[in-house]
RNA sequence: UGGGGAGUAGCCAAGUGGUAAGGCAGCAGGUUUUGAUCCUGCGUAUCGAGGGUUCGAAUCCUUCCUCCCCAACCA
């Protein structure tokens, strides 16, 4: 994938810089380490590509390390899904971490601080502390505890440690700077006080550490050369250098310090991106589940039939940068339809089917015809019987044709694919006018395709076997959003109403070729002249379901928009 | 009336003072037993705008404009 003319995005390029500088003695290693409160979605998959993309790169190894540092929201369900999801992306972790794995030490270097005169524990109230801070306008003040005795400081640190105060009673405060432009360095608090069971260390604690002064810590501890993060944190940056440095004796954590970059987190036109919505839209019966093929979670991608390669494709595709930007879906749709070109076998479905009768082929006469499974012979062949009575597409025929139509029509000729050419003689309708069947006559002597006498017809379709064909449900997806952003809604709007209702079709009637009966799920199929397939998890031997992954191009669709 | 970032074609994105890569999308044509794939060709990009420095600026200086993020005991 790495072409020696490819240009280095800008991580690449530092990480370089301190390769050749020797800063971390020529060590990288990077993490990711999402917090175990929801599933992973495509904006994660990009992040997951970065760093363990950059930790391959550059040999260092990547570490999974989950921010569990918040027991109220996170669960160890989370924590199983997360690690399938970045296994199923095809990426292997040096190390499975937990930021609860350092409780004590942050304990300790909390105390440490204290002892420093760099942190204090505070009584305000919730509100009170929000009002000490200020605003972007007014800087804060300092909150009456600020010069709380060390003493008096580890005393209290330690009964909140021994639960002798209620949640929201105290919490640890760094000494920074209440007048600071930056509202991160107002005496952010380290230490908050919740009596709940965390789903590692169960009872063990009810004082829990903050993002701002874990994350540092644990980057740190484990030696991360390069803490790669979304642009919303660059201002937490600050924060986090202020954690390490306050460490001047260098007792707790090895030099260099570990250092904190910023890029532009995915978005992708026509979805929503944030946990908090997807966790909405499922909650909310929007969708089946977190991974109902129409989410952009990790698992909805999977199910809906996108391979690891695919996404990672993608990943390398959207680049990395730090401008705040909107990636067209068209990109991701594209890297699936590359993979799947080449690597999904062929076969033939009827989504929405028109009988056809042959009328001059006896009934019971059948044909034994060969089929290519790929246009690349290496994936072999497959044997379909052609009949007196098969399915062809209902929009594979039109009773009065457009201009350019190259498909069936009164009079009209087509080859079957890989079995011959046929003639539409008579079109039957029901008692409403609804055409049901076409009796078209079939030429001997195309079988296989061609006709000896070397006319051409421009059309070729896809069929089964009315006798032969298996019964399918196959479910049509199209985006969820109507919107390209949905978020940016107009003045009080909700960014539900660009919900899209036609998002998913339900087709019952589909007929597949028999080869298909079986399907297991997870198998992927190009439908002919229709777009790639995935058997779901819902499949039977027998009665498959089929998810749509994404439709072939058609430029069909385009010249008739035209005219 | 604070702090931190960003502005290169429809969408991403290279470019780091020497005269604008690449991908996606789109358009046109060719091949084709998938109107797919594949192949070929196609973009005057006022490099957010103005001013300046320079032989030379997307790159340096300056003024301005626009957009994004920050005021959870979330991450």
């Amino acid at each position: 994938m790495s072409d020696a003319s490819k240009s280095l995005n800008f991580l690449e390029e530092l990480i370089e810089a301190d390769l050749a500088s020797g800063t971390h003695g020529g060590r990288v290693l990077t993490r990711f380490p999402p917090e175990p409160n929801g599933y992973l979605h495509i904006g994660h998959a990009k992040s997951i590509c970065l760093n363990f993309g950059l930790g391959l790169k550059y040999g260092g190894g990547t570490n999974l390390r989950f921010d569990d540092t918040n027991p109220t929201k996170e669960e160890q369900e989370y924590v199983d899904a997360i690690e399938a999801d970045v296994r199923w992306l095809g990426f292997d972790w040096k190390a499975v971490l937990f930021a609860s794995d350092y409780f004590q030490t942050m304990y300790d270097y909390a105390e440490f601080l204290i002892t420093r005169g760099k942190a204090y524990v505070c009584d305000l109230t919730e509100a009170e502390i929000r009002d000490y801070r200020g605003n972007f306008h007014v800087p804060g003040k300092d909150s009456p505890y600020r010069d709380r005795p060390v003493e008096e400081n580890l005393d209290f640190f330690r009964r909140m440690k021994a639960g002798e105060f209620p949640e929201g009673a105290k919490v640890l405060r760094a000494k920074i700077d209440m007048q600071s432009g930056n509202m991160n360095l107002r005496d952010p608090l380290l230490y908050r006080i919740r009596h709940a069971e965390h789903h590692r260390t169960g009872a063990a604690w009810c004082l829990y550490p903050m993002y701002d002064y874990a994350h540092p810590v644990e980057d740190a501890l484990e030696g991360v050369t390069h803490s790669i993060c979304t642009l919303e944190f660059e201002d937490h940056r600050p924060l986090y250098d202020w954690v390490l440095e306050q460490d001047v004796e260098e007792q707790f954590f090895k030099r260099p310090l570990p250092k904190q970059f910023e890029f532009a987190r995915l978005n992708l036109t026509y979805t929503v991106m944030s946990k908090r919505r997807l966790l909405e839209l499922v909650k909310e019966g929007h969708v089946k589940g977190w991974d109902d093929p129409r989410m952009s979670t990790i698992s909805g991608l999977r199910r809906r039939g996108y391979t690891p390669a695919a996404v990672r494709a993608f990943a390398e595709k959207v680049g990395v940068a730090r401008r705040a930007a909107l990636s067209e879906v068209a990109l991701l749709e594209g890297a699936i339809r590359e993979d799947l070109e080449k690597a999904a076998p062929r076969r033939m479905a009827v989504l929405r089917p028109l009988k056809v009768t042959i009328t001059n082929l006896a009934e019971g006469e059948a044909h034994e015809l060969t089929l290519a499974n790929h246009p690349d012979e290496g994936f072999g062949t497959r044997q379909v019987t052609f009949t007196r009575d098969l399915y062809i597409e209902r929009d594979d025929f039109e009773e009065v044709p457009p201009k350019k139509w190259f498909r069936l029509a009164p009079g009209a000729e087509v080859r079957l694919k890989g079995a011959c050419l046929i003639r539409c003689e008579e079109v039957v309708k029901d008692a409403s006018g609804q055409v049901v069947e076409l009796r078209c006559t079939w030429d001997p002597a195309s079988l296989g395709g061609d006709a000896p006498d070397g006319r051409k017809v421009k059309g070729t379709l896809h069929w089964v076997s009315a006798v032969h064909a298996v019964n399918a449900e196959v479910r049509l997806y199209d985006r969820l959003f109507t919107a390209e952003d949905p978020m940016d809604t107009p003045e009080g709007g909700d960014w539900r109403a660009s919900l899209n209702p036609a998002s998913l079709e339900v087709l019952t009637e589909a007929r597949l070729e028999p080869s298909l009966a079986d399907a297991k799920p997870g198998d992927r199929f190009q439908f002919e002249r229709l777009g790639y397939f995935c058997a779901d998890p819902d499949s039977k031997p027998g009665a498959p379901v089929f998810n749509r992954t994404v439709a072939l191009k058609d430029s069909w669709v385009k010249a008739e928009a035209k005219g």
